[in-house]
DNA sequence: AACCAGGACGTGA
DNA sequence: TCACGTCATGGT
């Protein structure tokens, strides 16, 4: 009984993946201002998606910042934080020691756009020391919870898009995508919808990082105002038979 | 004018 | 554990 409805939101979850990656394709997260390889941007250009191309990020300074990133969207749009990277970038300050040079007056001038400046120049400057203490080693996931700022939405995201590891992204769209069709409930935490898809999916980097970009770019669309999903034209009855 | 944005923390049950 | 208030700014 009880295995079956396991069974069926399982199916439900690769089924998903499927029509949203047919219906809107590689998405090419995770944004990157000016990523090295490829072509030339000039200073202020954003070339940002990359789509199919995994092997991003590659230089320590890249990966920096993704971290800054995950941080700087906390509870904010992407433009918002994007506009605070673009502020940090003419600093010269996407980089670990350049960042921790600066004043906090500076830095939160800097990232004033993307809202919550206190805490998160505190978060940026908590991150970048253990930044620069790891050299080189793809960080715990313990390790980034224990760091001030960091909850399991940042600490997955940092792994999966940072280090391309297979842990998957829980955010509020995929809360509400799939609470909306009947494939979660209101109870559930963070980690038990972690595990429904973690134990659905082939585990690979490449795989949760389309599909977690995929909830982000749907449910951007149909999942903003309320009520939520009701235009969804893509997932609309897709718990038929739970 | 209210609501939303690619959340996390501190507090008190 | 878990619900709740708080943190800040910008767009719709």
């Amino acid at each position: 009984m009880f295995y079956l409805l396991v069974q069926k939101k399982g199916e439900a979850v690769k089924l998903i993946f499927s029509k949203l990656y047919n219906e809107y394709g590689p998405q090419g997260w995770w944004p990157l201002i000016n990523y090295s390889g490829l072509n030339t941007a000039k200073t202020g250009a954003i070339k940002e998606y990359h789509p199919l191309n995994y092997d991003l990020p590659k230089t320590r300074d890249e990966i920096y910042e993704i971290i800054l990133g995950t941080i700087l969207t906390q509870n904010t749009s992407w433009t918002s934080a994007k506009k605070a990277l673009l502020n940090l970038n003419s600093l010269n300050a996407i980089n670990p020691e350049k960042l921790l040079s600066l004043k906090d007056k500076t830095i939160k001038e800097a990232i004033r756009c993307a809202g919550f400046l206190n805490q998160k120049t505190k978060y940026i400057k908590a991150v970048t020391h253990f930044y620069i203490s790891l050299e080189d080693i793809i960080p715990t996931r313990n390790e980034l919870l224990n760091i001030n700022g960091i909850g399991n939405e940042t600490a997955d995201s940092i792994l999966l898009y940072a280090y391309k590891q297979p842990e998957f992204v829980v955010d509020t769209y995929t809360k509400r995508i799939f609470l909306y069709n009947g494939i979660i409930n209101e109870n559930d935490n963070y980690n038990r919808i972690k595990y429904l898809f973690e134990s659905n999916l082939d585990p690979e980097f490449y795989i949760y990082n389309e599909y977690h970009a995929l909830i982000v770019e749907h449910a951007k669309r149909y999942y903003s105002t309320k009520p939520y999903g009701e235009k969804d034209p893509l997932l609309q009855n897709i718990n038929i038979g739970f």
